[in-house]
DNA sequence: CCTCTTTCGTATCGACCGATCCGTAACAAT
DNA sequence: ATTGTTACGGATCGGTCGATACGAAAGAGG
């Protein structure tokens, strides 16, 4: 019986996203984000609750376009290293489209002093906890597969890797220009994944 | 003939620093700031122009104490290796003692959409710059000495450096206790300084 | 048609925002 | 002591903040 709704939810939630993520939390009106979305405070409160709960429904919009549909193509790939460096590779270009160096809305959010709400945290523990489990399972395939040297700790390496998309993000937003210098940081980061030594390999092979 | 001040600056700045630090810059009212320094809002005004003037000269001020000092220590180290190595134990030590888990006030800032004035971006990229600097500098001297692989590129590993300090601290500020993965994600990026085989030593020694 | 339920726009709430005005206090130079 | 200059506190500026009250609009069930 109730009255339809002018606009879905997705649309909402994704033209509140672009305010969000280029002005922060604290540095959004709600006036803002009525002129964003075409709606007014009233009906955004309607769905939303407040200011906060409409934050956090946008950081899951965000999760459900940007990164687990990512995941997901990358976790159905032909080799578990492939599948690692192909994500730094998506982040890679994802910086160079980038043009106003906003950066990624999950990882400005970690820093967002204003903006960490509980819920805000419980989200981006979350969705970075699915992004550290996806490394774990590659390197854990990997090892399995004798791709890489069976040493190497899964997760303590998807912890670093973790941080290495961390810094990837924050240096793409300092610089102007930076995809060579985006491309050293992830293959430092990424060295460890060469072939393992002929040695290791006989000795993960029997 | 002026009226002495009757607090110096630097304890005003470093009382407003906590204040900035915790709650970001769009989230920080000169109402928080008037409290936290003891000052009238008109002093402050008087003293630093405006909200971002007084920022700014935060971010010079946390340099001033926090970087800077680090930087001058390390670099008068024994050996180029010891420096680098010594600075990212400095950020993990930092991080460890960082029981509110803020971070750093710089890396922040570069996220932090709403305090990105033409005068802040500017004291980031020259504090940044002034690191970046470090590192190469460092690895320049270690391949002169030939401890380490003479065919790195320095300018491209100090991007890398960059990054993965800022890695190290926005997760950080993610997780309740990452001291292990903090270590992790340092020694993975670090990896590179390990002794060069003999063949590429010989070779640098000549 | 009437009623119930939800959505939405308008108008507005008190509180707080960054910033300024103005009078006074405090010091150095004369 | 008087003057000149700066530092400071209290009061307050217009504007904007996040949030809400209220009623009209819009659909489904009766």
């Amino acid at each position: 019986m109730p009255r339809k709704r002018t606009l879905p939810d997705d649309i909402v939630l994704e033209r509140a996203m672009t305010v969000f993520w280029r002005l922060g939390y604290a540095g959004t009106s709600m006036r803002d984000l009525t002129q964003a979305t075409g709606l007014s405070a009233a009906a955004l409160y309607n769905r939303f609750a407040d200011k906060d709960g409409l934050f956090v429904a946008v950081l899951r919009r965000y999760s459900e376009i940007a990164l687990t549909p990512l995941l997901d193509r990358l976790a159905a790939s032909r080799s578990p290293v492939a599948a690692i460096r192909g994500f730094f590779d998506a982040l890679i270009a994802a910086s160079q489209a980038d043009a106003d160096r906003l950066g990624c809305l999950l990882v400005n959010t970690i820093v967002d002093g204003a903006a960490m709400s509980d819920d805000a945290r419980a989200m981006l523990n979350s969705r970075f906890g699915e992004l550290e489990a996806f490394f774990a399972t590659q390197l854990r395939r990997a090892i399995a597969e004798g791709a890489i040297d069976p040493g190497i700790d899964p997760a303590a390496k998807a912890a670093a890797l973790l941080g290495t998309a961390f810094g990837l993000r924050v240096l793409s937003r300092l610089r102007d220009d930076p995809p060579d210098q985006l491309r050293d940081l992830a293959d430092n980061a990424l060295a460890f994944l060469a072939e393992p030594p002929p040695a290791l390999r006989l000795r993960a092979a029997r």
